[in-house]
RNA sequence: GGGCGCAUAGCUCAGCGGUAGAGCACUGGUCUUACAAACCAGGGGUCGUAGGUUCGAACCCUACUGCGCCCA
């Protein structure tokens, strides 16, 4: 492709967004627009990808947190500024290694038939063949990277920088290893972070058992009695006071446990006793460690009962029902209720009932690092957009746990720690030898993918090593993402970026300047989207049915701060006909030989020229406004009227009589009509940036809308004269085809009309053309005989109707306008006749509401005086 | 159980102290020379309930009811 594929100017008359989409974003990525240069001197505006998941596919939320990225980047870039759009995925340990896993188990391979290092290949050899299907659908919606950057969390770089900030952690004391109790995933056979597990209200049982003549407990989890090691009461609890100190047998195990005091029992939930299980158990395994109870793990990595007895070799879920049974048969069983409603943890990748099991695990100690984050957003080195989501980043980073980082995978980074033959324990940066030797051995484990992922602001940019990319790019300017994943890596992003560059000046330390949130996608019923539920969608569907603009301005349109946005497939259509509306206009305007070119001074023109380039102006300085206050839905929705009901509907209508007349006036017109187009498509191509490219490049001859200078704002061709005689014009035209409307006159009936006018009237007497043309009135003829008269203020419009006349219709409405006119001035006059309203209102307020009685008073008046003058019937 | 938020036209949402708005849907009429993926005109809401503050409340305060989300 050499040549500029430019759409023939003679435009068809219906837009196909499937022949120009692919087309043009192939010659954007060949001609490197959405590149960074680090070298160059502009400022730098960049932004990096939330990494998608190399698994995955693009869904509608991707597609409108990148359609806002996108439209957030091309300004900028329109703007001047040296902007990066940084892509890649993650690498996804848990979600990629399932699904590598469960290819071989077609083949009834298991990972461990490969081994270790085999397998990894596979994976490797997985990413090339099927990973990463987001990318090639980034590029169906426009998205305006720059792919010469992408990057991939277990890239080298990447992993150096991983292992590099592993090591620094290590060394400042904020890396341990510890035995705790984690959440475990019998399915995936790995530790999972507090955040990768999912709460949801599920039936289960709650069983009370008796332990002893006086000790009652409950439990949800029955088979986990199998590893009490104590029952514990609240020490204030009067009525067990005396228990503390004695033990009791536990049954079915006939193992002698203690009854201690523990501060945590809260005496009012259920008898005040508990059990206590500190291996299967978080709180129980806090009572274990202050109280030096014994630990006892009854259970295996797959969720299978290895205590001693009838109960060894059964599942979790089998063991239930049958450690109930057998204490039923000790007549043990005080009560049951069944099903018992309570909060259940599930895998977030897999969905399996997560085992809180005591384990041996890697953890970053959080408490400086997420001190540090919340500090930098409390002294506005980081500001949260919007801000009423700032609670929930402090109630978050202000009480976070320590971070499980280990993962017992194989797909990820392996933790750089090395075991010796005596104990030793080394931990080893990216440029250290390794040790060697006999007995020596690298940690099983890899690091949770969310650890590389905190890295994403600089790893990205070339760090550890001091790059140009990084000095230019970092901290980035925006980062955009979901609420709902506000702890999940902004917090982590947070803590590792101020970690990594604690060196520089503090506003420079920070991984971003501004958090930007939004909501989630829903359905058209408000409801959120998801598989199970039948509702989601696929991007691309509708992508191939309506175009990738219409969804993003449907996107964009929806778009308010931090709020969900619902979305239906009605409204993807509206958005189409909107960008049909656009390329039928600027058809419209080629055909009628519109150009860019120097714009005549303000005199020279009429007053809807002068009256479209005012409200122009005025809408290019809402939408900058809008813009730096992430604010797309009002950026969007203000182009939108102004395109569709200002431009198309009344100056495009208007500009065909000023086409049809004076040649001086015609020419302005054309100019007139390529300036605001010429403005239009730039400031509408964020959001629509394949349709305003294809129009774009149409009207101005010029090589693309995506480098070109974004519209600036001009006060001087504001103009609230112009505003007035339009809007005056546009009433009046209203009012006509509303009396038409009325009178069941056909739109495209010519009817002869003559024009009384009480007082000068310059937006009628200006454009009597333009009037007629709008409302089908032609001049009096001979023989003209008016039947009928429409007034609007001081004009009298006399149509003849030639007979028919519907009297009734004109009633109906003259009645109802009264009545509305009646109403607005008894409200008007009684804020008039009260003393205190007088007396308190600001004046403005009491000017406008006496200017409103004025007002309905004269309307009374003169649709009385109508109503008396129709014929009775 | 703790925290945050939301209740406005049939649906989805703006508005957040001075005459109730948009899109979609709806009704009637039109192929009017850019567009029927369009145009013209129209109907539709005592702004969840009850109190309070104010000259004035959809908007501020309190309680209640009903939903949602996050955390435990």
């Amino acid at each position: 492709m050499t040549e500029t594929t430019r759409p023939d100017p003679a435009l068809p008359p219906v837009f196909d967004p499937a022949q120009v989409e692919v087309p043009l974003y192939e010659r954007w990525v060949e001609r490197g627009y959405f590149e960074a240069d680090e070298k160059s001197d502009k400022p730098p505006y960049c932004i990096v990808i939330p990494p998608p998941n190399v698994t995955g596919s693009l869904h509608l939320g991707h597609a409108f947190e990148h359609t806002l990225i996108d439209a957030l980047v091309r300004r900028r870039r329109m703007q001047g500024y040296e902007a990066l759009w940084m892509p890649g995925m993650d690498h996804a340990g848990i979600a990629t290694q399932n699904v590598v896993e469960r290819e071989l188990a077609k083949q009834g391979v298991s990972r461990h038939d490969l081994g270790r290092e085999a397998f990894v290949e596979k994976v490797w050899e997985w990413k090339a063949e099927s990973g990463g299907k987001i990318l090639a659908q980034m590029r169906r919606l426009g998205d305006g990277v720059a792919w010469s950057r992408e990057r991939f969390t277990m890239d080298h770089g990447l992993s150096r920088a991983v292992q590099t900030i592993f090591k620094m952690l290590y060394d400042d004391g904020l890396i341990y290893r510890a035995e705790r109790i984690i959440n475990w995933c019998v399915r995936c056979h790995t530790a999972l972070s507090d955040i990768e597990v999912e709460h949801s209200d599920d039936d289960g049982e709650l069983v009370s058992i008796r332990y002893s003549d006086e000790v009652v407990v409950a439990t949800t989890r029955a088979e986990t009695m199998l590893g009490d090691t104590a029952v514990a009461v609240n020490p204030g609890d009067e009525r067990y006071k005396h228990l503390i100190g004695t033990e009791l047998v536990l049954p079915l195990t006939g193992r002698r446990i203690p009854i201690v005091g523990d501060e945590h029992v809260d005496p009012s939930f259920g008898t005040g006793m508990v059990k206590v299980t500190p291996a299967h158990d978080p709180n129980d395994f806090e009572i274990g460690r202050r109280h030096g109870l014994p630990a006892l793990t009854i259970m295996d990595e797959q969720g299978v009962i290895t205590a001693h007895g009838p109960f060894q070799g059964l599942d979790r879920f089998e063991a239930r029902p049958a450690v109930v049974a057998a204490l039923r048969a000790e007549g043990r069983i005080v009560s049951e209720k069944r099903p018992y409603v309570h909060a259940v943890g599930h895998c977030s990748r897999c969905k399996t009932v997560v085992e809180p099991r005591l384990s041996l695990q890697w953890w970053v100690k959080v408490g400086p690092l997420a001190q540090a984050a919340g500090d930098a957003v409390r002294d506005g080195r980081v500001a949260i957009h919007p801000t009423s989501m700032e609670p929930r980043w402090f109630g978050w980073v202000d009480d976070m746990h320590d971070w499980c980082i280990s993962r017992q995978l194989w797909w990820g980074h392996r933790i750089p720690v090395w075991y010796g033959p005596d104990g030793e324990v080394v931990c080893v940066g990216p440029d250290d030898a390794v040790p060697t030797g006999e007995g020596w051995h690298q940690d099983e484990d890899v690091l949770d993918t969310w650890f590389s992922s905190a890295l994403w602001p600089f790893s990205t940019l070339g760090w550890p090593d001091e790059t140009p990319a990084l000095e230019k790019f970092y901290p980035n300017q925006v980062l955009v993402t979901g609420y709902d994943i506000l702890f999940f890596w902004v917090a982590r992003m947070m803590m590792f970026g101020l970690y990594a560059h604690g060196a520089a000046e503090p506003s420079k330390a920070v991984p971003f300047h501004t958090i930007a949130l939004h909501g989630m996608v829903r359905d058209e019923r408000g409801k959120k989207m998801s598989k199970s539920f039948g509702n989601a969608v696929d991007p691309l569907d509708w992508m191939d049915a309506y175009g990738s603009d219409a969804l993003r301005f449907t996107l964009a349109r929806g778009a308010n701060p931090g709020a969900d946005v619902p979305i239906g497939e009605d409204w993807v259509q509206a958005s189409r006909n909107f960008c049909n509306k656009l390329w039928n206009a600027t058809r419209f305007a080629l055909i009628s030989g519109a150009r860019v070119g120097e714009l005549p001074p303000s005199p020279e023109l009429t007053a809807p020229d002068r009256w479209i380039l005012s409200r122009l102006n005025t809408v290019l300085a809402e939408v900058d406004e809008h813009y730096e206050d992430f604010q797309f839905a009002k950026a969007s929705e203000a182009l939108f009227h102004f395109a569709r009901d200002e431009f198309c509907d009344w100056y495009v209508e208007l500009a065909k009589t000023q086409l049809a007349g004076d040649d001086a006036v015609a020419e302005r017109t054309r100019l007139v009509l390529g300036n605001v187009l010429d403005n239009l498509l730039r400031v509408l191509h964020p959001v629509a940036p394949f349709v305003t490219e294809a129009l774009w490049t149409t009207l101005t001859g010029q090589e693309t809308v995506v480098t070109a200078a974004w519209p600036a704002a001009d006060r001087s061709r504001r103009d609230p004269a112009a505003e007035a005689t339009v809007a005056e014009l546009r009433r009046l035209v209203t009012e006509v085809r509303r009396f038409r409307s009325d009178q069941g006159l056909k739109p495209g009936q010519r009817v002869p009309a003559r024009l009384v006018l009480a007082a000068d009237t310059p937006a009628l007497t200006d454009h009597e053309a333009a009037f007629r043309s709008l409302t089908r009135l032609e001049p009096e003829a001979d023989g003209f005989s008016a039947t009928a008269r429409v007034v609007v203020g001081s004009v009298t419009v006399e149509v003849d109707l030639s007979g028919a006349v519907d009297v009734e219709a004109e009633r109906r409405r003259l009645t109802k306008d009264l009545s509305n006119e009646r109403k607005a001035l008894e409200q008007a006059a009684r804020k008039l006749d009260n003393e205190q309203f007088l007396a308190k209102a600001p004046e403005a307020e009491v000017d406008k509401v006496r200017t409103r009685r004025t007002t309905a008073e004269a309307e009374i008046a003169r649709l009385e005086a109508q109503l008396a003058a129709l014929p009775q019937t």
